[in-house]
DNA sequence: AGCACGCCGACT
DNA sequence: GTCGGCGTGCTC
């Protein structure tokens, strides 16, 4: 007996697990671990992987029925490896999904394939004579016999719906079901030069007449490699017909290939060779290759300034690997994936470079996959889920600035990438290399605190600690003064420059040097309030303050799109005091023009950079000293390298420092010292000016003092004292409803489970006193976004320190409850180690 | 998730 | 009487 157990993409609580199915003799050969199959279920037909190929069925239908029969293998190299399948079981457990999310999420996008309908008159029938008033068109396609498409159908002649649903239901019409990729290759036809001989004996038979083919084939002669139609048409000044005509004679083979939408492809890439490593770095390096050599897979926390050559140590390790015959996976926050950035990569290993970012569109995203799934490239740079990159023998995975957020996905599978990358460099035996200047507090206190069992907390791996403290060339860090804004306001500067910022704008203006500024507008976005009664304008399907838009004179929810017209009067009082609070960039970038007269100005926020290429061409235009300031939000913070900025300016910088979310204060150092890193890269001096309300903050203090330890060490003891990771651990549980009467009860009855277990095992329920271990549960409590799209939102946060396996219990306790959650209608969402409290 | 099966109200 | 509302259960 030959079994696939198969996942089905049915990405539901009641259908995670796997189903049998018989392998029919046609398949045998193709049907792996990994393979993308067709299967009947019930009376549909789905997309599932096979994740195993037992002797006997297990998961046999009830009744002793036999199993059904495969309908196809969608792929002739399965898309996923057994190493891959087992990498999504394991992100199921950890992440709490079920195992066709965490599949799903390794694939790309253009292998989701679903499953058309097609409606057929059956063979020999013909049409119904009561049916004669239907739509002739309609009628005539159908009769051809062939398999029309149900969407179609219905997209064409949809008033002929319930026509279709009445044939159906007699058998009049038949329906069958195919899966289908979500896009098909392109292809262009290409030409296969035959022997040389064989060509040259053409030539002879050609004598004097067509000489256009005549020269054809002497070109393919004097280049003997296949060369599309159209490009040898254009070599010869010919047309495509000429070819054509050679390939009718059978003289060359005229074959489709499928074609590599390559978005690099014509750009050649400057080649760059090794650089001679500092001593710090080598002394960096040096561990690093050895692991990659003795295929031990140990995590590396690379903790380097900005500046200190971080990115050639990564260039080296892979090229170790290279050297080894095995591949390696560089992930890089998505905004730093420029094509400054690929260049280096490129620049280093050509070819052997696929790229992999959100910008590339489905096709090209899957044709860089192809790429590495066929061997064709054994370096991928790209952005978070290039981690799931099909490669066969991982010799190093590098993660640069680690600390990112991007790098924990917020949808489900809610997975982050840094331990993806640990779990895949285990079962690659893979050094890991985790880069960044100012390291996430998670990973720095596992590196710096590796006995501490309580920073260890449940923690997989525990990182080597490499440091790579000087800047190359010995550059200084730049000069970073603050700006007490309460005092400006008492100066009578009520503009949002302080003096000295406006001094320091004035000077590299007059020095035609650039200057960075950055606008740190979240939780600090322009809402519209009315002075008179207080009435703040809010998205009447999410509560979510309207953000106020220039451009289109417009409030706007950022959660759900909702919009509506700018009020000219409060809605509530009728007064017209009512104004628009806080600062966007759009108004900045108005108050630098009125300030600096003829300032040129390139603004960076999501509403210029969502077209395609944006992004690049806004910071080329800068590189390129189209402008004198670049203003934006944390896009402007990341990997940007311009010679000639020597100033940088911070308008708000305690503006997220207050955030409900115990992060906030991590975060706030790490964009600042970033945004800091921009000036004074070169040759130039940079200054940093950063205005604030609260000059005395330890974060702000410690961004002046580019004093990573210290910011580290009082944070730390802060959360130790909380229980905050890494001390404790959290999971939220997120409960969605039209009601919220029901949501308290389901909330009650999950965080009741969840005590009840505690207490049957012994576990205390305080965790932020004692030691050992401990967990509890807390709320249910509206949640930060209490209603979105018409849905109310309850959660509970589970936090927890020590040995419980409080993931499993969640899992537990959501399976228990499985039955009384799908009757209510509630969505329930786990988030395991969640990055945004918000 | 979908889709069929099944049991109760408003219509030709 | 029938069409169709959406609660419930199942998919190898």
């Amino acid at each position: 007996m030959s079994v696939a157990r198969v996942i089905v993409d049915v990405p539901s609580r009641d259908t995670d697990r796997p189903f049998d199915y018989s392998i029919p003799e046609r398949l045998r050969g193709w049907t792996e671990v990994g393979s993308r199959v067709a299967v009947p279920f019930g009376n549909r037909t789905l997309q599932g992987i096979v994740v195993g190929l037992p002797d006997e069925p297990e998961a046999g239908p009830a009744g002793g029925r036999r199993l059904k029969e495969l309908i196809d293998v969608l792929d002739a190299l399965p898309p996923l490896s057994a190493e891959l399948v087992e990498l999504g079981e394991w992100m199921s457990r950890r992440w709490v999904c079920p195992l066709t999310v965490a599949l799903q999420a390794m694939l790309p996008s253009a292998l989701k394939g679903k499953a058309e309908k097609y409606i057929s008159l059956p063979h020999g029938r013909t049409w119904p004579s009561e049916l004669l008033l239907v739509d002739a068109g309609f009628r005539a396609l159908l009769e051809r016999g062939a398999p029309v498409k149900l969407s179609y159908l219905l997209e064409h002649y949809p008033q002929e719906a319930d026509t279709i649903k009445r044939m159906l239901r007699s058998g009049e019409l038949t329906e069958s079901q195919k899966v289908e990729d979500r896009l098909s290759v392109r292809t262009v036809l290409t030409v296969f030069p035959r022997s040389e001989e064989a060509m040259r004996a053409a030539i002879a038979e050609l004598g004097k007449r067509a000489p256009k083919q005549r020269e054809a084939l002497e070109f393919l002669i004097a280049r003997p490699e296949p060369i599309p139609q159209q490009q040898l048409a254009e070599a010869v000044k010919t047309t495509i017909g000429t070819v054509k005509a050679l390939g009718d004679k059978g003289w060359v083979d005229i074959r489709p290939v499928e074609e590599d939408r390559d978005p690099y492809a014509g750009r050649s890439f400057a080649p760059t060779k090794p650089m001679e490593l500092t001593p710090a770095q080598r002394s960096a390096y040096e561990p690093i290759a050895a692991a990659i050599r003795e295929e031990r897979s140990e995590v590396f926390l690379l903790h380097g300034v900005t500046g200190s050559g971080k990115t050639e140590i990564y260039l080296q390790a892979i090229q170790t690997s290279l050297t080894l015959g095995k591949e390696a996976i560089v992930l890089v926050p998505e905004i730093a994936l420029t094509p400054q950035m690929v260049e280096r990569f490129k620049g280093r290993f050509g070819e052997r470079v696929a790229v992999m970012h959100s910008r590339l569109s489905n096709g090209e995203r899957y044709d860089e996959w192809r790429k590495i799934r066929e061997g064709r490239a054994q370096v991928v740079v790209g952005a978070r889920s290039a981690i799931f990159a099909p490669f066969a023998r991982i010799g190093l995975i590098v993660i640069d600035e680690e600390h990112e957020t991007t790098y924990k996905q917020e949808e489900s599978p809610k997975y982050h990438a840094r331990d993806v990358a640990a779990e895949r460099a285990r079962l690659h035996g893979a050094a890991v290399v985790l880069g960044s200047a100012t390291p996430s507090l998670e990973t720095y206190s596992a590196a710096v605190l590796p006995g501490d069992r309580d920073a260890a907390a449940g923690r997989s791996w525990t990182p080597v600690y490499v440091p790579l403290p000087e800047r190359v060339a010995a550059r200084p860090l730049p000069k970073v003064s603050l700006v007490d804004m309460r005092e400006e306001l008492r100066l009578g500067n009520r503009a949002m420059f302080s003096r000295a910022l406006s001094q320091g704008i004035e000077d590299r203006l007059g020095r035609q040097e650039q200057i960075v500024l950055l606008l740190n507008r979240r939780g600090y976005s322009t809402f519209v309030m009315c002075r008179s009664c207080g009435y703040t304008a809010s998205c009447p399907h999410c509560d979510i303050a309207l953000t106020y838009h220039r451009g289109s004179n417009n409030l706007r929810c950022h959660y759900c799109g909702y919009a509506e017209r700018e009020p000219e009067a409060c809605p509530s009082c009728q007064s017209p005091h009512i104004r628009f609070f806080g600062t966007g960039t759009q108004k900045v970038e108005e108050a630098l023009a009125n300030t600096f007269p003829g300032i040129r100005v390139i603004r960076m926020d999501v509403d210029t950079t969502t077209e395609k290429g944006s992004h690049e061409k806004w910071l080329s235009q800068f590189r390129d000293r189209k402008a004198d300031v670049l203003l934006g939000t944390q896009m402007v913070a990341k990997g940007l390298d311009f010679p000639l900025v020597t100033l940088v300016g911070v308008l708000a910088a305690d503006s997220a420092l207050k955030l409900p979310d115990f992060r906030s204060p991590e975060r706030t150092f790490q964009l600042l010292t970033q945004v800091a890193g921009r000036a004074g890269r070169h040759e130039l001096p940079g200054e940093v000016i950063i205005q604030t309300y609260e000059p005395e903050h330890p974060c702000i203090a410690a961004v002046q003092g580019h004093d990573y330890a210290a910011f580290t060490e009082q944070e730390l003891r802060h959360r130790r004292v909380l229980g905050y990771p890494p001390f404790g651990r959290l999971i939220t549980i997120t409960l969605s409803h039209e009601q919220v009467p029901l949501l308290h009860t389901l909330g009650e009855s999950i965080a009741s489970k969840l005590r009840a277990r505690a207490a049957s095992e012994g576990v205390r329920q305080t965790v932020a006193s004692g030691t050992g271990a401990s967990l509890e549960v807390l709320g249910p409590v509206p949640s930060p976004i209490p209603r979105l799209k018409d849905r109310y939102r309850y959660q509970c946060m589970v936090k927890y320190r020590g040995e419980v396996d409080a993931v499993g219990w969640t899992a537990d306790a959501l399976r228990e409850l499985a039955e009384t959650i799908k009757r209510s209608g509630a969505t329930v969402g786990v988030d395991v180690d969640p990055q945004m409290m918000l």
